[in-house]
DNA sequence: TTGTGAATGTAAGCATCGATTACACGGATT
DNA sequence: AATCCGTGTAATCGATGCTTACATTCACAA
């Protein structure tokens, strides 16, 4: 697995090739945008194989690039796992705002359409369906192993608006009378934590041999009846 | 770092050294229980530095043995991690059902004394008070990636114990008419994600400055809180 | 008691990895 | 056009997981 197609007489003091006519592009000697290629290169090795997987030479080779090449960008191993981890938070908050814009109103259970409460169904619920379906890009956010914790108290920018938008939806479930306790910061940690739990359960693999209908349904039953222990007038059903 | 005290000329053909007075034991070439040694040294190791600090050449260094010799008693590293997270997990149990022998009683919220949703919440007590003191242990065993995974579907003999002593109080609290939802299954995975959660959050970082004292409130708070959102008569408080 | 085989340790070595250093290239600024 | 500096290459180091060949000693049987 050492080299495969990569005759080492390639430098040539002198610059003869000229790009003729089929020369598939004389591979530049500056690579373009290395660092973004060795972030998705170790995103993908995060795919295959988990955090764990993920070697600097490897993502190197990847971007068919020298494996001393990455330390250019980042200082060290941690530092590319980090800027991994920072990526995929991006775009997990950026699917669940998608997912939460699309779909505002399809909150089954609760009552008056696009009400806070429901709307902190649709969140947790889209917290989760994300988890599961990518599970490798949730871990690496989740344990926060690798984001700097000297920087931003350990938290990314992108967890702390997702919090806020809990928060918030939280308070204003509140102002409606719609929740049973006053202590808005305990239901928020225990929704998280209830939501977190489960997300990584799943991805640690405490459910051995689950389809994902059974993930999805349980996540779903088990929201309801968080929600329903924090409503107010919790009866109704059954 | 290499040869520290170790005179390379120890081996002699015949065997002159009596054990004369001062021979501070003449190290035997035989170890004595090499396998528990390693065990505890690689659980050191994870306590110091987290499972990725677990090196089998530095428990090797550790036990006073050469590198090659772990290998004698684990076919890898990762069997010697399953090892450790199984001895872990022992722990782990043990000590909680020790934890619940020795305080049956002091359910403070819940009406009788000794009744099983007072029970069920002692159990989630003691399983944080537990994982938030013992953060490193806590995890080998929470993240099942050092089990394996083709024996027992994954899951430790240990583990299943717990569950099922949940699952039996959970089925008495409902013959008891003290839970307000009859899918019983729902209501473990909950209360298991919401735990789980919570623990795993305190391990991972999400909490980034939190004394002992904030997160064992936070913790009986939270579960007080799931407790009552799955007990019948919900109100009452506030 | 003695011999022999299995268990368990050592020594040496391989490939891979993260990381550093010296050097080569070449785009951008002047 | 000359130069500077960001970015890549090549070579190397120490550590690691793991294997192989050899050494030692324990346990059991004759």
């Amino acid at each position: 697995m050492r080299s495969s197609a990569k005759p080492p007489s390639v430098k040539l003091p002198a610059k003869p090739l000229r790009r003729t006519a089929r020369a598939p592009a004389p591979k530049p000697y500056h690579h373009g945008d290395l660092r973004r290629v060795l972030i998705d290169a170790a995103l993908q090795l995060v795919g295959e194989g988990g955090p764990d997987a993920v070697s600097v030479r490897e993502a190197a080779r990847r971007a068919g690039v020298s494996p001393g090449a990455p330390f250019r960008h980042f200082p060290s191993r941690d530092a590319l796992m980090n800027a991994v981890a920072e990526e995929a938070q991006r775009r997990f908050r950026a699917e669940i705002e998608a997912a939460l814009a699309e779909a505002p109103a399809n909150n089954p259970a609760n009552n008056p359409p696009n009400n806070p409460l429901g709307r902190f169904r649709s969140l947790g619920l889209a917290y989760l369906r994300w988890a599961m379906k990518n599970p490798t890009h949730f871990e690496i956010i989740s344990s926060r192993r690798f984001f700097d914790h000297d920087k931003a108290a350990g938290v990314s920018q992108d967890n702390a608006e997702l919090i806020d938008l809990a928060e918030r939806t939280l308070a204003e479930a509140f102002a409606q009378g719609q929740l049973r306790s006053a202590d808005l910061k305990q239901v928020q940690i225990a929704g998280r934590a209830l939501v977190y739990g489960f997300a990584r359960m799943n991805i640690d693999g405490h459910f051995p041999r689950w389809g994902v209908a059974d993930a999805e349904g349980t996540a779903e039953a088990i929201l309801d009846l968080f929600i329903e222990g924090i409503a107010k007038v919790p009866g109704r059903s059954a």
